[in-house]
This record gives structure tokens, C-alpha cells and sequence, in this order.
DNA sequence: TATATGTGCAACTATTCGGTTTCGCAAATT
DNA sequence: AATTTGCGAAACCGAATAGTTGCACATATA
């Protein structure tokens, strides 16, 4: 199934649970201790973020590991990269002033 | 109101929403001209982006410009920092190793 | 072999979400 | 003054979401 990252990442509790499994990596069980949910909830979070890639899990036994897809990750860094330029420079700032003078123009006719 | 921003760029529309106002403000019918959907669609979107300061207005006779607030994305980023140290080194490779290495021990004893 | 443990899945529920249509209102235009 | 234009708010609707409980099943452990 296909799912959209941002999407993914929408919910506090994944969130959380992508801080989590960052640098290392949990069973389902470990990871529902440090929420006020069940097992079954985190385990749905889980199955949504592998569907878009952002965890992977790996079978040992009966447990499961889950662990963060770090390269997944850089998406999101990649779509703030279109804005970045703007933040870095000041080009908001300039877009304020033209604003502004047009606004000035109008009412000076 | 309160908004939380991830939840705020989770949907496509807004995320377009987001890139269409970064350069120039616009108002919400030129911005609803660039979408399949209704003005007042857009209205909802802008008024959620608004309600979590990613978006600013400037009303302007019966006009309401809306710009992106810059400064806002910025939080992205920040939630990603915490990554960026993971992507950059390679402690994920680093944790899987570890993780095998775990295995291995197990299937020792 | 019997029991306990770790897990995913299905069914159900309340809530939220994204969209439309209808409306009211203020500012511009005629 | 009458009409058009630009806008937000409200009411409504179907779909998606996040959560719960109950279940089935495989793997450990006794």
C-alpha cells in the first residue's frame, strides 16, 4: 500500500515513536511501555509507517524488531529545501516591501 | 486555536498551498484557481494554516493576501535535527550490526 | 505436552477531516 | 441605488483516522 510520509509523521504518537526506535531497535511490546495506549495501537502505528518506508521490522523469533529507515527521513528535509533558500535570504521580506508599495500605488490613485 | 503543524502539512493540498504562497501572497480565489476544488475549500485549508501561524494575512480593500510565515517551517527542520546527526554518521549501520552481533549471541547459547 | 508470551489482524466505535452547498456581509463597480 | 465581486461561516456528508476489545497463531518455556 502506498502512504504518504507526511501523513505518516501527522500523528504526535508516531512521532514519538520514530524518536524512539531512532537508535535502536524495539519490539512492538517495548514500545507501547513508554505510551498510555495498547500494544494493538502501536501496533497500527507500526504497520503505517512501514507502509511508507520510514521503519523497517526484522523477524528474531517470536519478536520483532522495528528500527527507523533513516534515508526515508531525508523526504521531508528535501521538501523543506524549496524553503530553505527563502529563509536563508530574505526574500520574504522583500515580497513584504513590493506588498506594500503596491498597496501604496493603489491608494494613491 | 491550537494547531499542530505536522498535522497542518499531512494534507497535499495544503502542502501545494504552502509552495504556491511562498514567492508572492495571494489571494484565496487566484490560489483556488490552481486547484480542483471550491474558494471555500481553500478558505479551510488557509484558515488551518493560519490557526498554526504558518500562514499570515493582509487584508486589502475586500482582498485578503495570504504569504507563508517563513519563519514557521523552521519548527520542521528543527524536528528533523534530531536525524540529521543519524543520516550524516552512520550509527544506524553502526545499530544493525549491533543487532546481528545480539543475534548471533543468542543462537550461541 | 500444556501453558505463557509476542505478535498481527478483524470488527467495532467515536471523532476528525476534506469537501460541497448555501448563506450573509462588506467592498467595489455600474 | 442596484449589482457584482471577494470573502468567511455554518450546516451537512461520506470517508478516513485512532483507538478499543477479542481473536488466532506461532514461538518460547514449564
Amino acid at each position: 500500500m502506498r502512504r504518504d510520509i507526511f501523513q505518516a509523521i501527522a500523528d504526535p504518537t508516531r512521532r514519538a515513536i520514530i524518536t524512539l526506535i531512532a537508535l535502536h531497535a524495539m519490539t512492538p511490546n517495548a514500545i507501547a511501555d513508554n505510551f498510555n495506549t495498547t500494544r494493538q495501537a502501536v501496533s497500527k502505528h507500526l504497520r503505517i509507517l512501514t507502509e511508507c518506508e520510514l521503519v523497517k521490522q526484522e523477524q528474531q523469533g517470536r519478536e520483532i524488531y522495528y528500527s527507523l529507515q533513516i534515508e526515508k527521513m531525508k523526504e521531508i528535509d528535501k521538501w523543506l529545501n524549496q524553503f530553505r533558500k527563502l529563509w536563508e535570504t530574505r526574500f520574504n521580506q522583500l515580497d513584504n516591501v513590493l506588498l506594500t508599495m503596491k498597496k501604496k500605488k493603489k491608494n494613491e490613485k
